[in-house]
DNA sequence: GTCTATACCCCGATAGAC
DNA sequence: GTCTATCGGGGTATAGAC
């Protein structure tokens, strides 16, 4: 009895997915601004108003996609902090669904350092496999289309890690808290209040900071700013990636707060 | 004699200028992707054919499009830094070019870093001003466009400026050079081989990062991720803007190179 | 340099048969 | 859920008269 409605479900939710994997390979092609549904349809062998039953409109289509990065995006970086946060507990096989994930064996200089690394890392790792859906996600906002609510969650799944990052560094002592500008302070203390009201304001304005300045090394490199410009990227960001781990408080090595 | 020839050009820049002024128009409400030539003429009581006599395709409109915006704000950053050379020298009135560039007096403690931060702002401000012309320059790349060669120079002029301003304070003594991390060191010495041979590697390297970490606070404000997140956008920027000059070397007060 | 006309493509969305 | 057919738009680019 169920069998049927299962049947029909799965097959539902193959079609979904072949529709939304088609639709990522024209984005590559066209981009965001031109994805069309009639030509999504085209290439998987179907007539064009068969896909409005698997989605009601070309936005629609549009938000899955967008959701469907912001997660993958997301689960990189979980992973990867997952990965560096427990390094001789279990023996992981590299194949997990991560695939890629920078080697992030916790040095003894700095296990939050090293994860902090490690998460900037997979972010940038996921970007450089996919860059149109970076592009769509982190890119300019696509002309017309408004993120409806359902992306602001996967959207900030990535936040959430560095700020989950800090946390741990923070309840262990191993956070240097950034001095707070005075200019800045209402400000720090309002995001403090939003974002992580239990970490210091300071560290969660610098954070922020950090999180935008870090996707803007990868928007660089992603968006041709850095060609004939940098060549050893891999090396530049790294170093950036450390220089923005001190400027929310993580040091190499454990700090006292101060 | 010359003045046909002279009505004739002028009528013909005027023209010119009358498609890129609606194209830009269109830019926004359209997006870099669907300008569209026909919608062009239609706006301006053209046909579409004629537009062709003045761009002979639509990838020579955009690209006078990109060329026009890397100029417009290279010129903002070159204005901004121009305005805090020389503060007390002569009686520049604020009604230049510039319009609306930050109040960069120069602060005692450091006129270097109060340079630095006005042509940070202005940049911001430009973007601020002309969104999609900066997501034309600075977003995701247009799909199936490729940029000519005439857009390069245009686009390094606000890194040139940035260099010029470290080179000035360098030669007067007035830049703490960053150590160079060993892995960095050849992509270092060879970016400041490329860019700025005078400079050490440790500050050209540095600043490299520093311009990729600063677009990407002005295009996570722009792009709408600070929506919900960020509210006083004005100070955080100020706040990072300002480590982002300590990470150059560029200290508030004069520091003897080390 | 501007016009009309044209060739040849594209799109989102819907109606109604099956 | 898929199909055909259709409405009502859109586009780049060129040819050739004026």
């Amino acid at each position: 009895m169920s069998t049927i409605r299962g049947a029909r479900e799965r097959a539902r939710i193959e079609v979904t997915a072949a529709i939304k994997d088609e639709a990522r390979k024209q984005l590559a092609a066209e981009g965001a601004a031109k994805l069309s549904l009639r030509a999504v349809a085209r290439e998987l062998g179907m007539v064009s108003s068969a896909l409005y039953r698997y989605f009601p409109s070309r936005d629609d289509l549009l938000t899955a996609l967008i959701v469907d990065a912001y997660d993958a995006v997301g689960e990189a970086a979980e992973s990867a902090r997952a990965a560096g946060a427990a390094p001789a507990a279990e023996a992981q096989d590299g194949a997990g669904s991560g695939g890629g994930v920078r080697r992030a064996a916790a040095s003894p200089s700095g296990p939050y350092l090293a994860r902090w690394t490690a998460v900037a890392c997979a972010v940038r790792d996921w970007a450089l496999a996919h860059p149109h859906e970076y592009a769509l996600i982190y890119g300019s906002p696509v002309p017309g289309y408004i993120a409806p609510q359902d992306t602001v969650g996967p959207a900030s799944r990535v936040g959430v890690v560095f700020i989950g990052l800090l946390r741990e560094a923070y309840r262990a002592d191993g956070l240097a808290v950034p001095p707070l500008d005075g200019e800045l302070r209402p400000e720090a203390e309002r995001m403090a209040a939003d974002l992580a009201a239990d970490l210091p304001p300071a560290v969660v304005a610098a954070l922020v900071a950090a999180w935008a300045q870090l996707f803007g090394l990868i928007s660089f490199e992603l968006f041709g700013q850095f060609n004939r410009v940098v060549e050893a990227r891999d090396v530049l960001f790294r170093h950036a990636v450390g220089e923005l781990a001190r400027s929310v408080g993580l040091t190499g090595s454990r700090a006292g707060t101060r």
